[in-house]
Order: C-alpha cells, then sequence, then structure tokens
DNA sequence: AAGTGGTCTAGACCACTGC
DNA sequence: CAGTGGTCTAGACCACTTC
C-alpha cells in the first residue's frame, strides 16, 4: 500500500527550487531586483522559457512581483499593498483609513501545549508574546495576540514595537529578516470576556470575531501564531471565493 | 484627468474570451469534454500555444479542468471536490463527514432594497426565499437564507429541494443551467436571535458567524444571496491566505 | 537606443490515458 | 498504438521603462 513519490520533476520546477534557494538564502533581498530571465537562463542553463515558467509560479505564490520593462523584484511587506493581503478586515462604510496598531505589552515566556504545536516547538520553549489593538480612525476594533518563537525573535522589545512605522511584518522582515509566505486562518464566533470588552469599549459578552493565524515562512515553517478578536460592528472580514 | 481604457488586448485573451462566450452558451456543457488544443488551435486560428495559455487561466479560475492524457473539461458541482470550493467550515475533530443539507421553507416573496441591491435587480421584483440548515453528522451547525432572483429560478420547490441528492448549486447547475463561478463572503460575529438559537439548539444570545454571501455567474452577474449563521463550538471557518 | 518582461509561433519530445 | 495534455527550446516581435 505504499505510494510513490513524485518520480518526474519538470526542468522549471527544479529552476523554481533553486531560485527559492536563493530567496531563503537571502542572495535576493526583498525589494531587490533579481536577474533578468535572459542572466538567469544562462545560470541554470536552459531556455529563457523555462526560467519564465518558474518566475510565473513564483510571481502567482507572491514570492516575485514581475514589473514589465523594469524587471522582477523579490516582494516586500515594505510593499502598501502587501497589508491587506493578510488583514481582511474592511470598514463597512467603504472608509479606507489604514488601520493603526498599537502595541501594548511584550513580554517573554515558556511555550505551552498549543502554541508549542502551533509553531513547531518544544514546549518550554522560550517564547514572545506581544499584545496590541488595531483602530481604525481612531477606534479599538481589534485586540491582537502574538505568540512568536524566541529564537528566532530575539532582541524585540516593546520600544522596537511602538517605534516602527508600517506593519508588523515589514518590521519582521527587516529586523528578524523573516519574509511571511502565507498563511491560514480559523474563524469562530465568540463572547467577549472581561478585559477585551474593556478595551474594545464594548459589553462583556459581546459576540466578536476570534481570528486565529498561524503564518508560515520559507519550508511551510510556522513562525507565527496570533489570536485576534475583532469588532465587527462596523467592519467585516472580507473573503474572496475563487 | 480621463483614464485610457485599457488601449491591447493580447490574443491569448481574445481567445479566453471566445471560449468563455462558448461555455456561457452552453455549447460546452458542465462536466462534458471540450475540442483538444490543436482543434481549438485551428478552429481559432492561432497556434496551440496561444490557445494553451487561454486554457491555462480558466483553468485557474475553475471554469476548466486540464487531465492530461484525457482532455480538458467542463468544472463542474457535480465534482464531489467542488463541494468544499466555497463551505469553509471545517469540523475540529478532523472529521469528514459530509454535511447534510436539509430545506426546510421555500416562498415567494417581492424583493426589499437590500436583495434588490445584492442581486443587482428591481426592487419589488419577484424573488425565491429558501430556508434551510446544514447538518454535520446529525448535529444542525448553520442556518441558512438563500435569496434568489425569481426569474431565473421559475419553478424552484421545496420539493425540488427535498428530492435532490447532492448540493445546491450541483442542483442550479442541472435545472437551471447556472454556473456558479466565483463569490464573496462577508462576515461578521453576530448574537443567536431567538428562532435560530431554537434550530441550533443554543440560547438566546449565543455568538454565531454570519456568513453573507454573494454568488456570480458569467459575466460577474450576481445570482445568489446568502446569510448563513454558523455555530462554532465545534466547528470553524478556515482561510488560506496566499 | 538599449534593456526588460510579454506575446506568439513552430516544432520536438515526454507523460499519461485508453483502446 | 494513437491521441491528449505537459515540457522545452529557439527565435521573432511587441509593450513598457529608462537613459
Amino acid at each position: 500500500m505504499s505510494v510513490d513519490a513524485p518520480t518526474f520533476s519538470p526542468l522549471y520546477r527544479q529552476i523554481k527550487d533553486l531560485m527559492i534557494q536563493a530567496l531563503e538564502a537571502g542572495e535576493w533581498r526583498p525589494g531587490q531586483l533579481i536577474p533578468s530571465e535572459q542572466e538567469l537562463a544562462a545560470r541554470f542553463s536552459v531556455s529563457q522559457g523555462t526560467v519564465r515558467k518558474a518566475i510565473d509560479e513564483l510571481a502567482a505564490e507572491n514570492l516575485l512581483v514581475r514589473k514589465q520593462g523594469k524587471g522582477t523584484y523579490v516582494a516586500s511587506h515594505h510593499d502598501p499593498r502587501a497589508l491587506f493581503r493578510f488583514l481582511r478586515l474592511v470598514p463597512m462604510d467603504g472608509d479606507l483609513a489604514h488601520p493603526e496598531s498599537v502595541p501594548l505589552e511584550c513580554w517573554r515566556a515558556k511555550a505551552g501545549l498549543e502554541a508549542a504545536r502551533m509553531l513547531g516547538i518544544r514546549q518550554g520553549d522560550l517564547i514572545i508574546i506581544v499584545r496590541r489593538i488595531l483602530r481604525f480612525s481612531g477606534d479599538p476594533v481589534v485586540v491582537d495576540e502574538i505568540y512568536l518563537p524566541g529564537e528566532i525573535f530575539q532582541g524585540l522589545t516593546l520600544e522596537m514595537l511602538q517605534d516602527w512605522r508600517g506593519s508588523l511584518y515589514s518590521l519582521f522582515e527587516t529586523r528578524f529578516g523573516l519574509r511571511m509566505i502565507r498563511a491560514q486562518e480559523r474563524l469562530r464566533a465568540v463572547a467577549a470576556d472581561r478585559g477585551t470588552a474593556e478595551i474594545l469599549k464594548v459589553k462583556e459578552g459581546k459576540p466578536l470575531l476570534s481570528v486565529e493565524r498561524v503564518t508560515y515562512t520559507y519550508g511551510d515553517k510556522p513562525v507565527e501564531w496570533r489570536r485576534g478578536l475583532y469588532l465587527t460592528d462596523d467592519h467585516f472580514y472580507l473573503n474572496e471565493l475563487n
């Protein structure tokens, strides 16, 4: 009853893997221009069309960004368009104001059973926990609790978070060389506990949208686990089903 | 300050549009095999590679399904894999039992302001409303209220819904020739009202996940508006962010 | 004008399916 | 074996950006 391993890997996929290695190794950094298709074709000794197909897939996975006439760039969370790739919360009245992140706390702890499982580390390993709120045009709408593996995020402090202008992930990218590739979210409806209710200025028991997210970097390695509680009176979570 | 219309449309995209027309006109029906790439290349007087790129995009949009060695098929909601394309609710304990749909009511009404706006019809136009529940291994988990334009769904009855084995969309496909292409969902957390609470066997005020969905057919035409209330004690809404 | 990605073609060969 | 989609190549030309 053994299942055969895939016995055939097309050339363009091998090239793609080589390019992922180059990205992972930091040879090409976020925001930078990578070599032209012609150069890559020469480097890997394949035709331009083959490199092209590899880049096509990497662009579809949001690892690279093509710009006609200019070249191909490594995707970066500094790009303002990247912000809403993971944040699906939208104001009900087309108000496009960017949310403002307000870090509240940042402390060290030992990983419990659940955090360890979600982050792929051992129970008892050092983790860093961040609490922050997200405000839309001044009003607190989201309370986030973010669990990070201590090994990767050594040196992260509340000050660092508070001083940073930009998204969390753009900070992670520049300070820790971490690229967030994809994420998985599990949504449920829950009742607001006392503390959360106070922060969001609602009554205890208020229905909130609970969003648990595990975020992965290269090689499907989990590097962030967070739980957000969203107040959905004036906002909703928008999801496109294709 | 005028914005230029896209002044250039590549050949493969024109071919793609022609193929969408063939799908829309019913020349190729769900589940059927379409002509081979060679035949299509001859029919449209382009190279196979150009047809290929058109099909690539249609396959990426889930309108077509390629099967190596066999040919290219028109996607169908009869395909069991299609079921979970739109239903993102997953049991917390990897229980893969398929949900069971239980239609409760089906009646005619005139479209109110909101239904008319969502369905792109005029206020007062005939609509059909369906109420049903979804059960996972016997337990009611979802209450759906579904609004359909009367013009398209003439003749839909509760009996028809109850007799049907399979998903709603597969019924719509065979009985009304309607292909659901994509959908948009807006999620919020709400408190259970009296009636819903009774059906789901929970207390009034229980936090529920409200899922509003607008579903589109060819040409981005909305043809269904539904609101579901999901009980998320033993299930969650799973979303992949890529 | 030079360099980039984007399109289009034609042909060869590979992998998979069904007869 | 023939027919299908899948891969790979080489070359020509187009559209966009920059100098």
